[in-house]
DNA sequence: TTAGCATATTAGTATTCGCTCATTTCCGTA
DNA sequence: TACGGAAATGAGCGAATACTAATATGCTAA
C-alpha cells in the first residue's frame, strides 16, 4: 500500500471529518445547488459555507461552476455517495451489536435476580 | 438524515483522517496483532502508536484483548475495510480521470499548436 | 519482592481547525 | 458609472490534534 494512496486517503477523510460539510454532501445528493441555496436549506453562515466548500473544492471533492454572479456546487464523483451511505452501513451495525449487548447483559442479569431471589427463599 | 448519524460519520470519518491510523487498520487486515507487532511492523513510536490505538478504542473501531502482559488489538468491524477499499476505488477514479483531462488539454495544445505553427506560415 | 518487559498515560508544544466578523471581489443592472 | 446581491477571502481566537519525551501501570519471572 503506497504511501500517496493512504495519504490520499487521509485528506478526504479528514475532509468528510465535520457534519456541516457531510450535511452539505447530502444536499448536493440531488444535483447542483447554488452556494445561497445551500445557505437557506442549512442556515449556516455564508463565510462559513464558503470556507468548508473552499475545503471540498481543493480535494476537488466537490465542482464548482459560475454562472452569472452564482455559483453552482456539485459533487464531482458520486462513490463519494456510496462512501457516506457505507458509513451508515456501519452505523447500524454498531447500533445493533450495541443492543445485542444490552440484551445479552440484561439476561444475565435477570438469571442473577432469579439466583439471589432463590438464595434468599 | 438524523444529526446523530452525521455527528457518527464525522467521528468515524475523523479517526480515519490519519495516515498512521489507516496504517495501522491496514496492518490489522489478516488479524489481530499485539502492540508490539504493529510497532515493529510500522516504525512508530510506542507512545504515539498507543495514542493512536486509543482514539480508535475510543471510536469502538478497533477492540482490545488482554493477554498477560501483552494487548492484542483487532478491526471490530470489517466494513471498516470496505470503506477503505471503497477510497481506494476513488483514489483510482481520480487519478484516471486526471489522465483523461491531461490528455485532453495536451490534444487541444496540440491542435492550438497547429493553429499557431499555421498562422505563422 | 524485585527487575524488566509491554502498554498506557501525562505534560508540553507546535500545528491545524472551525467559527465569527469584517472586508473584498465579481457580476448584473439601474 | 454606481449600486446591490452573491460568493470568496482574511484576521483573530479558542479548541482540538499529533507528536516527543518522560513517567506510570501491570504483568511475569527470577
Amino acid at each position: 500500500m503506497p504511501d500517496s494512496l493512504r495519504q490520499f486517503k487521509t485528506e478526504i477523510f479528514q475532509a468528510l471529518a465535520n457534519p456541516t460539510r457531510i450535511a452539505i454532501l447530502d444536499e448536493l445528493r440531488e444535483g447542483e445547488l447554488t452556494v445561497s441555496d445551500i445557505v437557506r436549506r442549512l442556515e449556516v453562515e455564508q463565510s462559513n459555507l464558503s470556507q468548508h466548500l473552499a475545503v471540498m473544492r481543493a480535494r476537488q471533492i466537490v465542482l464548482a461552476r459560475k454562472s452569472g454572479s452564482q455559483v453552482f456546487y456539485s459533487v464531482r464523483d458520486p462513490l463519494i455517495f456510496q462512501i457516506l451511505d457505507l458509513m451508515r452501513r456501519y452505523f447500524q451495525n454498531q447500533v445493533s451489536e450495541s443492543i445485542i449487548l444490552l440484551e445479552e447483559s440484561e439476561h444475565r442479569s435477570k438469571i442473577k435476580g432469579r439466583r439471589v431471589a432463590s438464595r434468599r427463599s
